[in-house]
DNA sequence: AGAATAGTGTCTTTCAGACACTATTTG
DNA sequence: CAAATAGTGTCTGAAAGACACTATTCT
């Protein structure tokens, strides 16, 4: 009924896909995200997310080839970041599909669905212009302005997205370095939800929650910048899903306590 | 970088996007799921989630018209359920993004992404055969074989999506009718998870948490088919997120209690 | 009568969160 | 020394889950 008859699209409206790249960082206890300035039109010189289009190609045979979306998004995050494709800082990078963002006159020119990404990262360096984006780098989440096409929104829902998962994963684990101190694991937490949670009994439910980190077996070689002794260093243990759970403070944004 | 130079998309393989749907229902105390028999190839008379194309137009004046994904979800569901768009049977079925699927050789004609949804309904009329699918049907979920393309994966995620959704939000009451008892609900939490939560403890959970549910006033005309005294009626409540949430026991299928 | 079910009471264990406190390190 | 921080101890209240029990209604 719906079936575009004999299969051909070119009897149809042309539609593009691309991925666009939520992309979250922690820099000096703040919450980054990539964005990317536009070299084109629509939006020229507006900021926006970085993303592109998903490859298809078709090989000798006619046989088709192409990218998956996890792919294409992995790879745009690469070249956006100016980072090896592959290299070990990438590979910390945890990458999932969001949503995918299809209103009809989101982009001005052509029906284009996008199909979002979120990515959590360690700090990483700031990434050097090139590609027909004209500049790229992380900006602070309160300086963020109005975006380009529909980019706000994606963005907000890749927020609630990232304060959801750090509840209930150990992904928080993917925004610091290899080795890291409950400290830095608690600024991560205290960055993406507004709010520091209780240091004492934050450490201790992190060490009780199994499989979320696993002693290095080594200290820090110094205190706190401001003092304080010397603290364990840990690593991400092997957990997928925090048991139990670690809850966001109930005034912390959107916990959602029903009525 | 990846921008198709001139926005040209005929210069491109064409790509198309489609929505596909895990409607799932409860009858007879077990989970269901719609199906439709394809009446083409590829995969001629096997067995697949209903859905089709996201429409795209243009205006007299070149403008983009079409549906969002969601629209298109909307649209197929009534389609292959033979309801009315905006009846109020449909009106209460909760629809859903749930993921993208875009692996290159997902459909072997042409690069299609499926938007895949994901419906909770309460128990709908079967479907009467129409349009391209020569037919379509509530099969329940053990009978579920192989299905066409890549909709058992899609079909599994769904499943896992529907388990945890039990958990944190009174979507439960969108598998039952407007007025239903703590005892359909909980048949409801049998059927997805597999696993009959105890009676006892289950009525006072869902009383205790603010905004499930509310009292209709009224109480069952009979008590229930082998016995037992009759019942209090409820309506669903206000409450998008349930606080505290309900728990899957830690026995069922991925609960993902970590080591 | 006997079986099944609705709904309540109670106890134990687990966990979140508040608070206090000690030990260690920096400036 | 004063301030800051790592890490632990302890208490309270909320909630999950096990179990028992009463009352009601069906065959």
């Amino acid at each position: 009924m719906s079936t575009p008859a004999g299969y051909d699209p070119r009897a149809y409206e042309p539609v593009a896909v691309t991925v666009d790249i939520v992309a979250l960082t922690i820099r000096d206890g703040e919450l980054h995200v990539l964005l990317v300035e536009r070299g084109e039109e629509p939006f020229l010189k507006r900021l926006a997310l970085p993303g592109g289009f998903v490859r298809t190609s078709r090989n000798a045979r006619g046989g088709i080839r192409g990218e998956t979306p996890d792919e294409a998004a992995a790879r745009e995050l690469a070249e956006e970041t100016g980072l090896v494709p592959g290299s070990p800082r990438l590979r910390r990078v945890h990458l999932e599909q969001l949503a995918t963002f299809g209103a009809p006159r989101r982009d001005p020119r052509m029906r284009v669905f996008s199909v979002a990404y979120l990515a959590f990262a360690a700090d990483l360096p700031d990434p050097v212009a090139g590609g027909d984006a004209a500049s790229a780098g992380w900006v602070p989440l309160d300086k963020v302005r109005r975006l380009a096409f529909d980019h706000n929104e994606i963005l907000a829902y890749g927020l609630e997205r990232a304060r959801a998962k750090l509840e209930y994963t150990p992904l928080a684990t993917s925004f610091v370095g290899p080795e890291f101190t409950i400290s830095e694991l608690r600024a991560v937490y205290a960055a993406v939800w507004g709010k520091d949670p209780h240091a004492g009994n934050f450490h201790r439910k992190v060490l009780s929650t199994p499989g979320f980190v696993v002693d290095a077996g080594a200290m820090t070689q110094r205190g706190g910048a401001r003092g304080g002794p010397r603290s364990r260093l840990y690593r991400a243990g092997r957990a997928t899903l925090l048991h139990p759970a670690l809850l966001r403070p109930a005034d912390a944004p959107a916990r959602g306590r029903s009525r």
